[in-house]
DNA sequence: ATCAACCATATTGTCAACAATCTCGTCGAC
DNA sequence: GTCGACGAGATTGTTGACAATATGGTTGAT
C-alpha cells in the first residue's frame, strides 16, 4: 500500500469497501476484532474514517459495535440466518410477483439469457460462475420489479447471509437442485405469471431454508482473536 | 434547557430521540434544513454528539445527508410510501402466519384485549386511542411471531411512514373500514390459522395502498426554510 | 497452587480548533 | 432589467491531542 494518505471522506469508503470485500471473501472471520488503529494502517486512512466506516456496517448490520470495547465481525447464527432467509422470501416473493407485471423487454431477455448461462454452468460444474449467475438473477429479479425499497432491504439482508450462501453452494448436489427452482422463476416472470412467479420465488428460498437448517451449529470464535486451526 | 451540558455518548442518544420524537409530532417538516449548531445548542450537546445522532437517523431512512450541504429532513413521496407498504404487506404477512403458529397464550390474549379495545374506540370515535392500538396491534403481532429480523425491518418501516399513518388515519370513515381488516387479523392469529392471518394482514396492508395512492402529492417545501403558511 | 488486587498498556471516546466548501447577497457589465 | 462574477459569512469536514476505560499479566498473600 503505497498510497500516500487518503482524505477523510474517500477514507470512509476506502475502508468501508475493504471490510466488505474481505468479509465476502471470507479473509476477516466472524468474532474477530476490528482494531481501529490497525485498520486505519492497512488502508492508509485516520482512525476518524475508520470509525465512520464501522458505524455505516454496524448500521448495515455487518458489524458488531459494543461501546468502549470496539468493534467485531458479528456472528450471525443459523438460527438468524434462517430467519434472513424467510424474510427474503417474503420480499423476493413481492419482487418475483412485480416483475413478472412490469419488466421490460430487455430485462426479460435478460432473465433468459441467465437461465440458459446456468443451465450451463450446472452442466460444466463451474460452480463460481454458477454462484455468480444466482447473485445476478436475484439483482435482476429485484431491479426488474421497480420496489426500490425492496430492492434495498434485500441487499442488506443478502450482505448478511453471503458467507452461509457461499457454503451453502459448495454442497454436492445443491446446483442440480437449485437450477429448476431457478428456471421456475424465470419461466413465470417472463411470461408474465405473477402469481407463479411469487410461488416459485417462495419456494426457492423455502428450499434453501430447508439447507440452512441442516447446517451445524459451529463454534464460531469469541476470543481476541481467532482460534487457530 | 437548564442541564448541564450532556456528555458525548449520551449526547447521541438524546439527539436522536429529540429529533425521532420532533418528527413524529411533525414538528420537524420534511425538507426542513437540521443545522449541527443549532441542534447541538437545542440539546445542549457538543456538535459531535449531533453529527453521530445524524449518521443514525440518516442510516434509518429519516434524514437525508448530502455531502458538504448538511441535513434534511427526508421527504418521503407517496410512491416511495405505497411501496414501504408493499414491503410491509409482504413482511406482516410473514409475521402474522408464523404469530398464528407459535404465538403464546399471553399474546393471544393480548391480541383479543386489544380487539376489544379497537372497537371501543371507533365506537367512541376515539381516534388517538384507536391509532395507539392500531400500532399496538401490529407490534404485538410482529414480537409474537418470533421473527425478530422482520421486526427490525418493520419498525424501521414504520418509522419512515408514520407522517402518513396519521394523515390517513384522520380520514373520515377510515377507521370503521380498517377495523374489520384488524378483527379479521386478530381472529385468524389467535384461532391458529396462518394462511388465513397472511391473506389478512395482506389485506388490511392492500386497504391502506388504496388509500394512500388516493393521496394528492402535496408540494413539500425544499427551500433552505419551510415555506410559510 | 489459587485467588484477588493492582498496575502498565492497549484501545476507544471526546473535544475544540482549524480547514475547506458552500450559500447568498452585492456589485458591475451589457 | 438580466446575467454573471465576486466575496463575506455560514456551515460542514478533518485533524490531532487528550481523557476515560477496558485488558491482561504480575505480584503478593493465603
Amino acid at each position: 500500500m503505497a498510497d500516500g494518505q487518503v482524505t477523510g471522506q474517500e477514507g470512509r469508503r476506502i475502508v468501508g469497501a475493504g471490510i466488505r470485500a474481505r468479509l465476502s471473501a471470507g479473509e476477516m472471520a466472524p468474532g474477530q476484532r476490528l482494531v481501529e488503529q490497525e485498520l486505519s494502517e492497512t488502508f492508509g486512512t485516520t482512525r476518524s474514517a475508520v470509525r465512520e466506516a464501522l458505524q455505516d456496517l454496524a448500521a448495515e448490520g455487518l458489524v458488531e459495535l459494543i461501546p468502549r470495547r470496539g468493534a467485531r465481525v458479528r456472528v450471525i447464527s443459523v438460527e438468524e440466518a434462517v430467519q434472513i432467509t424467510e424474510c427474503r422470501a417474503a420480499l423476493e416473493g413481492l419482487c418475483a410477483r412485480r416483475a413478472a407485471a412490469s419488466a421490460g423487454d430487455a430485462d426479460r431477455a435478460e432473465l433468459r439469457d441467465i437461465g440458459e448461462q446456468m443451465s450451463r454452468a450446472v452442466t460444466e460444474g463451474d460452480l463460481d460462475a454458477y454462484s455468480a449467475l444466482n447473485r445476478r438473477l436475484h439483482d435482476t429479479i429485484a431491479r426488474a420489479s421497480g420496489q426500490e425499497v425492496a430492492e434495498n432491504l434485500l441487499d442488506r439482508l443478502n450482505g448478511q447471509t453471503v458467507r452461509f450462501q457461499f457454503r451453502l453452494a459448495l454442497r454436492p448436489g445443491r446446483p442440480a437442485q437449485s437450477l429448476p427452482q431457478h428456471l421456475a422463476i424465470i419461466e413465470a416472470v417472463v411470461t408474465g405469471d405473477g402469481a407463479a412467479a411469487e410461488a416459485a420465488a417462495r419456494a426457492h428460498l423455502d428450499s434453501v431454508i430447508a439447507e440452512l437448517a441442516a447446517t451445524p451449529e459451529r463454534p464460531e470464535p469469541v476470543g481476541s482473536e481467532v482460534a487457530v486451526p
